[in-house]
DNA sequence: TAAATCTCTATTGACTCTATAGAGATTATG
DNA sequence: CATAATCTCTATAGAGTCAATAGAGATTTA
C-alpha cells in the first residue's frame, strides 16, 4: 500500500500538472485543491523538489511547478520519492540494491527470482504512466472547478 | 518492500515444501533451517496456519506441514497473511477494497486507473508463481543440506 | 504422569507515519 | 528600503507498527 504521503504527492503533483504553463501556484492554493493538510504538503512538495520534480520560487508571488513537462514525470518517479522502491526486496530493487546477508546466491535464490520478476511487472505500469497520460485520460466532469 | 515477517514466511514455506509429504516438522527444526528467529518463527506460523495455508499438530511429535500441495500455494498466499494486499490503494485492491473517503469518481479518478493496473500486473506474476514452481527451479546446489 | 510440542497473549524498544509548529531566508512591491 | 508574502528547514508529539522475546496454557504421545 502506498502512504498516505504518496497519495497525497500524487493529488498534489495532478493538481500541478492541471495548471502546467501557468503561474507558480503557492502551497495553500495546492493544499485546498488537492485536498491535503497545508503544514503536511510543505515537507511533500520540499522532498519532491529536492528530487528534481518540482520547481520553486521563493518569496512574494512565489509558488511550485512541475521542473518538466507531465509527460516526463512518471508514477513510479512519484512513489519512488515517497513511498521508497518499487521492488519487494532490496535485492531486486533498480534504485536502491543490496544483496541480502543471508544469500547463499542470488541467482539460484528461488524467492528472488519471483520477487524481480513482480518488480519489473510493476515497473513497467508505472514507469510508462505519466502525468500527462493520467490528465488526458480523465473525463472533464471528474475535474474540480 | 515486504516486511522481515514476509521474507522469513517465505523461506520458511520453501523449506516446509522441501519437506512436503514427510512428518510434520517442528518449529524449531523450520527456524533452524531457514534462518528465522525461532520465538517469532512461532507467530509467523501460527497466522499462516489460521489462514490455512499451514496444518499444525499439537503434542509430541507435532509440528508444521503445508495444508495443501506446493502447487496451490502461491506466493500472493503468502505475502497477503504477512504484508497485505498486494494493492498500492485501497481502491483497487482485491482482498480489502473500500472506496476512497475522498473520491469523487472512481470511474474517473486519473489515479485509481494506474494504480489499478499496477496491482493487475503485479498480481499476475504472484498468484501465478507458487512454492512448487519455486522449487523445481531451484538448482540443488543451492539448497541446504 | 511426564515430557514434548504447539498456542496464545503480553510486553518491550526502536522506528515510522502523520500532522503541526515556528523561526529563518528570500523576494516582490509600494 | 521596509514590509508583507511566501517558501525553507528543523523540531516535536502522539499514535501506530515492526521485530523480537517471554512465559504460562493446552494438547498429545509414550
Amino acid at each position: 500500500m502506498l502512504s498516505q504521503k504518496g497519495r497525497y504527492a500524487l493529488h498534489a503533483l495532478i493538481v500541478l500538472a492541471d495548471h502546467d504553463g501557468e503561474e507558480p501556484m503557492m502551497i495553500a492554493d495546492i493544499a485546498e485543491e488537492a485536498g491535503v493538510p497545508r503544514k503536511f504538503l510543505e515537507q511533500i512538495l520540499l522532498e519532491l523538489r529536492k528530487r528534481g520534480i518540482l520547481r520553486s520560487q521563493r518569496g512574494r508571488s512565489g509558488g511550485y511547478q512541475l521542473a518538466k513537462p507531465p509527460a516526463d514525470i512518471s508514477f513510479a518517479d512519484i512513489i519512488r520519492v515517497t513511498d521508497g522502491p518499487l521492488a519487494l526486496a532490496p535485492c531486486v530493487s533498480v534504485t536502491a540494491y543490496h544483496r541480502c546477508e543471508d544469500c547463499e546466491d542470488e541467482k539460484t535464490c528461488a524467492i528472488r527470482r519471483v520477487l524481480l520478476a513482480a518488480r519489473d511487472a510493476t515497473a513497467d505500469v508505472l514507469e510508462s504512466q505519466t502525468l500527462a497520460g493520467a490528465m488526458t485520460r480523465r473525463s472533464r466532469l471528474s475535474r474540480k472547478r
